[in-house]
Parts: C-alpha cells; sequence; structure tokens
RNA sequence: GCCCCGGUAGCUCAGAUGGAUAGAGCAACUGCCUUCUAAGCAGUGGGUCCCGGGUUCGAAUCCUGGCCGGGGCGCCA
C-alpha cells in the first residue's frame, strides 16, 4: 500500500541521511507517521516527522525535512515530495500512476481491496445471539449490522472469518419460555385454566404461537402430560421463534455460517472438562452452597458464581464452556463477540477466564456498543420482551428499508450513543445520504448504458488529466487503505463515509465532465472516461457489498 | 461510592498512531436541468470542540479534577 512505501522510504532516508552526515547521530524511531494533509491542494500524503525528530537532532525541522527530502528515493507512486513549513514533508501522487490505477482496479474487480492482514488467522465474530424467547427486537439491530459488517472486512482483509449466532437454549429462562408455549397452546384449545406465569412472557406473539401450534397439532400435546407436553411444544415454539430470526436477519441481508446451541454443551461434555479444568486449576472456591470462579485471581473485582446453590449452572459457566469450545476444540486465532454495552461488566471476567483456561486474553475482543435509544413522537421507547411492549426489528426493516437501516447503524462508531427516531427514520429516508451513494452506481449504471456502443479496452487513460477526474481517482484509490483501518480498528464505519465520499467526487466528476458524446472528435477522451466511470463503478459496487447493501442499477 | 462509553455547527454525527485554516449529512438561504438520472452539483451563513488545570514546538485528540448524558457493579442474562 502507499502509506506503507512512504513510511518505508522516509525511514530508509533518514538512515541515508545520517550516514552522509546530513543529520546528526541519534537514535531512530522504528516507524513514522504518514497521514493525509487536511487540505487536498498541500499534496495526496504527509509526514510530521521532522517535527518530532527536532529536539532529537537539534535542528530545526524544516532544516530537518529539507535533509530527508535530499536522501529520499521516492517509490513509485509518488511523483514530488516538497517541503512546508514548519517541517511537513508532502507527497504527491504521480499522475500517470494514477491513471493507470484505473486499469488496476478493473483487474482486481471482485476481489479490489483484499488485504493480507489477516492471511492464515481464522478469526470468529459472534453477534447479535439474543435469547430466543420471542422476536428479535430494534435492538439487535445495531449488533447484527456492525457484526455482519465487521466480518466481511475482516474476510477482506485476509481473515478466514466464521459468523457464529450463540442460541442460548438452555437454562431457567428456556424452562419459563417452555411453560409460557404450553399455556398458551393449552388457552388455544380452550383450556383457560392453564395461565402464563408470572415470570413468563405475555407478550401478544405468544398467543399467536400457542394457537399456531393449537391448529397445527391439536390436542395431542395435551395428553402428553404438563412435563413431557411442556418440553414437546417449548421444542416447537424455540424452532418457531428461531426460525422468525433467521428470516429477520435475512431481510436485513444477515446471515450466518453457524447457529450454535448453548444446550450442547452440556450434552457434549464440554461443560464438565472445563470444570475439571478449573478445579484442576485451583480457580473454583466451595461457600454459601455455591461454586465460586476466583475471578479477584486474575485482577477481577469480585468472584463469580459458576453454580448455584440449587446446583444449577448459571450462564457465566455456559460462556466458559463456550470459549473453551471456540479457542481450544475449534481452534480459532482470534474471537471477536458483539456485546450491547449492557454486558460491559462481563468483558473483564472473560478475559479472566480466559487467562484461568491458560489461553491469551488478547485472542477474545469484546466488541462493545453503546444502546440505541429508540423515539417516537419525540419520547423515548422503553423496551422489554417480558411485558411484549417491544418494537421488533421486523418492523422497523419494513419501515425504513434494509440498506438505509444498514446505513444508518454503520455510519455511527459504536462507541458513540445513538438515537433513532421512528418517525424521523421513515419521514426522512428521502433525504437519507444512503441514497446519494446508490443513486451515483445508478448514474454510472445509466453511463454505461448509454456508452456500451464503445468499447474501453484500448482506452488512453492519459486523457484523464481533469482535476475531477483526478481526484475521483485519488480517491478510488484509498478504498484498501480504509478497508485496513476498518479491520484494524473493528470499525465498520470508516466504510460508511468513505463510500459517501466516493460517491460525492463521482456527482461532481459527472457535473464537470460529460462522458457520452455523439462528437467522433470526442472519441478518444470519451473512452478513457467510459473506463474511469467502470473502475468507479467496481470500487463502489465493492464497498457497498462489504457494507451489505445493495448496489442498484436504476432508481 | 467504584468501573466503562460519550459530550464537536440548530439537529444527527465523523475527525486512525497528538500536527497545517476543525468536517459531513439534515435543517436555513442563493444559484445550476435543450444533451450521459437534479435522489445531483456549486456557493453562503452557522463553532468558548462541556468547563478548569497540566504535558508538548504543537491538544478536539494525552494526563488530572469537575459538570452533564448513557450503561454496569445479582446465586438475571
Amino acid at each position: 500500500m502507499i502509506d506503507a512505501d512512504i513510511r518505508a522510504a522516509l525511514c530508509a532516508a533518514l538512515r541515508h541521511a545520517q550516514q552522509k552526515g546530513a543529520l546528526p547521530a541519534f537514535d531512530l524511531p522504528a516507524d513514522v507517521p504518514v497521514e493525509h494533509p487536511r487540505d487536498a491542494a498541500l499534496g495526496d500524503y504527509a509526514t510530521p516527522v521532522c517535527m518530532q525528530l527536532a529536539r532529537l537532532a537539534r535542528m530545526a525541522p524544516i532544516k530537518i525535512a529539507q535533509a530527508v527530502v535530499e536522501h529520499l528515493q521516492l517509490p513509485a507512486a509518488i511523483d514530488e515530495a516538497t517541503v512546508a513549513a514548519p517541517g511537513f514533508i508532502n507527497f504527491r501522487l504521480a499522475q500517470r500512476w494514477l491513471q493507470g490505477q484505473v486499469n488496476a482496479i478493473l483487474e482486481a474487480g471482485d476481489t479490489l481491496g483484499t488485504l493480507t492482514l489477516g492471511t492464515g488467522q481464522r478469526v470468529q465474530v459472534e453477534y447479535v445471539s439474543a435469547n430466543p424467547t420471542g422476536p428479535l427486537h430494534m435492538g439487535s439491530a445495531r449488533n447484527a449490522v456492525l457484526g455482519d459488517a465487521l466480518a466481511s472486512v475482516l474476510q477482506v482483509a485476509g481473515y478466514t472469518v466464521q459468523r457464529e449466532y450463540y442460541v442460548n437454549d438452555a437454562g431457567a429462562r428456556m424452562r419459563m419460555f417452555y411453560a409460557t408455549a404450553y399455556a398458551r397452546y393449552a388457552q388455544a384449545l380452550g383450556r383457560t385454566e392453564f395461565e402464563v406465569p408470572e415470570d413468563g412472557y405475555h407478550g401478544a406473539y405468544m398467543v399467536a404461537i400457542g394457537e399456531q401450534l393449537a391448529a397445527e397439532h391439536g390436542a395431542r400435546f395435551l395428553e402428553l402430560g404438563e412435563e413431557a407436553g411442556s418440553q414437546a411444544v417449548g421444542e416447537l415454539a424455540l424452532n418457531q421463534v428461531l426460525a422468525e430470526a433467521r428470516n429477520d436477519l435475512a431481510a436485513m441481508g444477515v446471515s450466518y455460517d453457524r447457529w450454535f446451541s448453548e444446550r450442547t454443551l452440556y450434552q457434549q461434555g464440554q461443560y464438565d472438562a472445563i470444570m475439571s479444568l478449573l478445579r484442576q486449576g485451583g480457580h473454583l472456591d466451595l461457600h454459601d452452597g455455591a461454586v465460586w470462579f476466583n475471578a479477584t485471581a486474575f485482577g477481577g473485582s469480585k468472584d463469580e458464581v459458576i453454580v448455584r446453590s440449587d446446583g444449577t449452572p448459571g450462564y457465566f459457566a455456559s460462556d466458559i464452556a463456550y470459549h473453551y469450545n471456540k479457542f481450544v476444540e475449534r481452534g480459532f486465532d482470534r474471537v471477536i463477540d458483539v456485546w450491547g454495552a449492557d454486558h460491559q461488566g462481563h468483558v473483564a471476567r472473560m478475559h479472566s477466564m480466559m487467562q484461568a483456561l491458560g489461553l491469551d486474553p488478547a485472542r477474545l475482543t469484546v466488541l462493545l456498543y453503546q444502546l440505541v435509544t429508540l423515539k417516537r413522537g419525540g419520547e423515548i421507547v422503553r423496551l422489554s420482551k417480558r411485558t411484549g411492549d417491544i418494537i421488533t426489528l421486523r418492523e422497523v426493516v419494513d419501515e425504513v428499508g434494509a440498506d438505509a437501516m444498514r446505513y444508518f447503524m454503520l455510519s455511527r462508531s459504536a462507541d458513540s450513543q445513538m438515537e433513532f427516531d421512528l418517525d424521523l427514520a421513515v419521514a426522512q429516508s428521502d433525504e437519507n445520504p444512503v441514497f446519494d451513494i446508490q443513486y451515483a452506481h445508478a448514474r454510472i449504471c445509466s453511463i454505461l448504458r448509454h456508452g456500451e456502443i464503445v468499447s474501453d479496452e484500448q482506452a488512453d487513460l492519459s486523457l484523464l488529466t481533469h482535476p475531477a477526474e483526478l481526484t475521483l481517482i485519488r480517491r478510488m484509490v484509498r478504498l484498501p487503505e480504509i478497508i485496513q483501518l476498518a479491520a484494524e480498528q473493528l470499525a465498520p464505519h470508516h466504510l460508511a463515509y468513505y463510500a459517501y465520499d466516493l460517491a460525492a467526487d463521482l456527482h461532481a466528476f459527472y457535473r464537470d465532465c460529460r462522458v457520452v458524446s455523439s462528437n467522433p472528435e470526442d472519441l478518444p477522451q470519451s473512452t478513457a472516461r467510459l473506463r474511469l466511470v467502470r473502475a468507479c463503478q467496481v470500487v463502489l459496487k465493492r464497498v457497498l457489498d462489504i457494507m451489505g447493501m445493495s448496489a442498484p442499477e436504476v432508481m
């Protein structure tokens, strides 16, 4: 990548300058910063390193910069390095190189921006993993989009990625869900003496599931008795909820490689395995009738209950077994769990647990995102699955559309709390920047339709000299850098801003540069521009793909 | 009380390893469609980067003390 080439060239130049005595001897930094100047007129890349070295070199920054530039061997993509006060070195991309990138992009095609950052590494991204006790609510939308886009980014960055949904189908909550399903099923058959437990799930969706199961299966589960009947009905209800979750996520373009059942951890011995491991390691204490994990030994603020005094394992027990399974049994090099900020307190204990199991805690990254506040009619909407007062993910997706939803969720960093105004989301959908981006793609398609009589294979790209053309290419060649940034920071929102900037550059080009022309004299230029537009389409399509958004050909 | 995340234009938010005159969308105002899509483009106005102190040649960015908002500190998940 260009910035890496510049870094390398700068390091070499510093060494040369010292060897030739142009700079005094001092310890050189292992790496130097390269950034983009605020003002594009200054250049495409810049380094402030000379200012940082001024103290060590006991020289004025600008003198250092001059010495460095004199000993600098420019990378192929750069044709000019200039010194600017108070000590910047600015680099300009060569026009010839930029023009050549049009072909490079077209050749790369679907593989454009593919990096080697994660080559040879298997990473798992686990996201959403909402309790399967009802429809997904809006709170999961951010998780879904973040996790899905992140997984895509990592894939492009070279990692082998697995997308996973953890199904919490074990434990007390599940039993309550089963009891609720059974009661609703019985009620649908006229057996009103069955009641939903107080701590059960009172939402209307459970009534619907009960009615559906009654209609499909009649009274035969009643005949099994409450114990077995509840088991059978609950199982069917669970499958129903999971199927709907799958559909709802698919409606946003979110899918998984694997749905992992919590239950199997107990059925297949992983829970027993980690318990004996922890016991052997001396990480367990027994008091107050419960089994505790000695988290304070690893810097935790308190110990954690693993097995309750009634003998049932808590959810932390499952989490330990689950992550043991991820790292040890399935051998992922790295795992990224996407969690809402309300789970922030669990991060430290997970890392303690990693240490207790003898695993490097750095292999587990928990990506926390701040919770979304929903507003409707100017008021904050509270979400609760128990009371049934929920806004489902599905109804919002249906209202605002998958692309707008994804763009909205992706255009904010995970750390920012966001307000989602349901009224505004619908009302503003026409004003949403997402359409500017997609419009750019549709516009490109339109130009290409008009120009399809011309073959641009032999285009003379040296004719691409208009500032709008070069600005557009400059943007296009930055995609790999953006992908790297997003992958390293686990921050897919950079893609959203890049896509918008790219679209804006395309629109400006469109205004300034006529592509298709009926005048035969324009043919060479028209051909070059067609090729540029096709390359731009590749870039735009690529970034939309990674974000999981559609690239419409007509709007 | 302790811990985590925020506070940047009227609103919603970007500002990667500290760097040059702090940006975008929306909202407001002014222009631009005989020719490839005006869901667009060009321009104007709009800022004590929450407040104080500190580190630095240089701070929206780092440290520290406050203030405000969100979240956490269960034998719930």
